[in-house]
DNA sequence: ACTGGTTGGTTCGATATTCGAACCGGGTGC
DNA sequence: GCACCCGGTTCGAATATCGAACCAACCAGT
């Protein structure tokens, strides 16, 4: 993991540096078992199906980058369980943003639902400043790096 | 990649076949990439700065799974370019969930831009039933799988 | 006291993935 | 002819990931 946002490859960019963070194949699976209410180890090892090694590995990267927090509920024997950060909080978005996608095109039958006010969620992007919804016709906005100092395509 | 839902590890979810498909560590940045109007080889290797080698096999991969459509434009010397397909559009909340996530806690400086209507945007999930804006407060429902034929949890 | 089970890991060796760098073949510009 | 662009392949080395076994501490039952 980079520390640094100019330490990654191509285009610097704060979705390259979400994904080295939470990026790889059980990061997010974890961030959704524990926000599931699956906090202990063992719970989060069945929910996700990572092997035990790798999960240690990124449940401690995790704490690292603050996305959990890694609670000794036991000092004898030393046990403890993991809980959603601010910025782990942040992230259920992006799960439902994959959720939706993923029940649009890969999902034969959606297992988890999403409820508020006793009604399943279907979701827009809406824009805070003018209301609207987001949709494909959003312009992208690439501000040009050519001017020396920015460095923004490696070459 | 697993083809089928029930393939892979955990908890079934969307989430997970989501990710099957699109998370590793390339897949969404050549999204953004191509979103962005890279949609040649050569650009999307700059834009990402993967290696060669593991850019054609995940534009592969993509095309495969229906997010990328390959159009050859020239067949002596044979040459295609990538475009997203309507599966494709459809991530790009993911990546805009991402990218706001990355601008708080990852990056130091959010490099690129999201406009329309001449704003730079600024969005919340809000949901199509009722029109409230998703928060924390969303409950999750899980369904209860104990009962045989459903297998949610392989232990 | 002994047995078996649970919890939160670590260790191991085998396998799979990913890497950068070099290469390639067709085509174009000079 | 010669260099260079383009979209890849090929290579061997380095790294990540895997499942399975192991472990130490505790607890509950007998």
């Amino acid at each position: 993991m980079a520390t640094r946002l100019d330490e990654l490859p191509g285009r610097r960019c704060s979705i390259a540096g979400a994904l080295d963070v939470v990026g790889d194949r059980w990061a997010l699976l974890i961030v959704r078992e524990v926000s599931l209410g699956a906090h202990r180890f063992s719970e989060i090892l069945r929910g996700t199906g990572a092997p035990r090694e790798r999960l240690t590995a990124r449940l401690n990267a995790l704490v690292g980058a603050g996305v959990l927090e890694r609670r000794e509920y036991s000092q004898n024997p030393p046990r403890a369980d993991y809980h959603l950060t601010r910025s782990g909080l942040d992230l259920l978005p992006v799960l439902q943003a994959l959720m939706q996608w993923g029940d649009r095109h890969v999902a034969d039958t959606p297992p988890v639902e999403l409820h508020h006010h006793g009604h399943r969620i279907a979701a827009s992007w809406v824009c805070d400043v003018c209301g609207e919804r987001i949709g494909r016709e959003t312009e992208r906005h690439v501000p040009d790096h050519s001017e020396p100092g920015h460095g923004p395509l490696p070459r």
